[in-house]
DNA sequence: ATCGTAAGTAAGCGCACACTTGCAAAACGG
DNA sequence: CCGTTTTGCAAGTGTGCGCTTACTTACGAT
């Protein structure tokens, strides 16, 4: 049992890196420091192990909530919003590769894609929140604004590293930045000295 | 000469489809309907004519113009950020493939992404003409502002068709509501009515 | 002591890959 | 009409791929 798991670590691993066409099993095996025999008599084929190992190291879950009755709107999309970045950078390697090989392996671009849906999905909610407890008084488009805030912390997760200049500085600032922004969008205007 | 180019865009083509381990010389060259063995006569090798062809078809800077004296801002940047998203939306594909494959060939990445950073540069530079023509009386940071605009822009240009729940939608509307929504966070309220 | 299971080792299969060679057929300008 | 360049075609090289086979080793349960 502990040779699946380590296989299945390691194909994750190299997958991120190397993307399906160049992960072969020889170095898959390697990577596990497992012969490459035992894959195929643990997962059948090269295929399984790869979506398998996708499905559960990449699938986790890890969207945090935002509260249900919001109190301090911009302490609480920063401090979510860095929770998902961090997250989304750690997994950044998969993501670009499950994304750009989504016509050829369907399945692995939908569970690196699961994600950041439910992350949409968890701010639409949270914005329906402000508005009905009073918080924001003025109409606003919630898709459009969950749009923007996700799509700010998606590019910042995945193409910082390659792209510097065109985010703000430092990352451990950023979220809060973008926060504010969407925030000011919807009409609360949180002051400068308000920090996280 | 004929050849040559026609070459180049074929394997400009299946590089976005099928990432540069999955372009083979013989796919290329059958895309190019040209016998293999050209490729090599012509290129000397696979690795230089894929950086030939996404050297040329990739970057062709087609990033419009902001007007140097702003006058209508949520027109102005609806047009040009329509502009630079359907231009996007075509290079969607070799997009990814050279941002996950940046580590393997960090060229092709930087031919890439070479769109995206000058389409950040315009950006910035009009949002200063903004303030320096006092259509824009608060002060705010320019680089967030710009972030957030591209990164929505970019984001629903490349993942739209793999995550269309988390667009608005139609795509033709999303532009203006990405434009209202920054101008808006920097005080310029347009009204409903106002469209392009 | 014996058996079943999971693992390692070594060798090899057929295939596709990038790339090469040799030769004949065009295409072209002088 | 000839000479050069470009292309097509057929065959082949060595390498790495996914995957298989046959045999061996280690170990815990019966």
């Amino acid at each position: 049992m502990e040779r699946r798991a380590e296989l299945l670590r390691a194909a994750a691993r190299v997958y991120a890196k190397n993307g399906y066409r160049g992960s072969t099993t020889r170095r898959i095996a390697d990577e596990a420091r497992v012969n490459e025999v035992t894959i195929f008599r643990q997962f059948g084929s090269k295929d399984a192990l790869i979506h398998e190992a996708i499905a559960t190291c990449g699938g986790v879950e890890m969207v945090p909530d935002l509260p249900l009755v919001p109190s301090d709107p911009c302490a609480e999309l920063t401090r979510w919003g860095s929770t998902v970045m961090e997250h989304m950078r750690e997994m950044q390697s998969m993501v670009r590769r499950g994304m750009s090989e989504q016509e050829e392996h369907p399945q692995l671009a939908a569970s690196v894609t699961a994600g950041p849906i439910k992350a949409s999905n968890v701010l639409r909610a949270y914005l329906v929140r402000l508005q009905s407890h009073g918080l924001v008084t003025e109409d606003f488009d919630h898709k459009v604004v969950s749009s923007m805030f996700i799509s700010a912390l998606f590019t910042d997760a995945l193409e910082r590293d390659s792209m510097p200049e065109l985010f703000p500085t430092p990352l451990s600032a950023a979220c809060s930045l973008y926060a504010r922004t969407v925030l000011k969008s919807i009409g609360i205007d949180v002051p400068e000295t308000a920090s996280v």
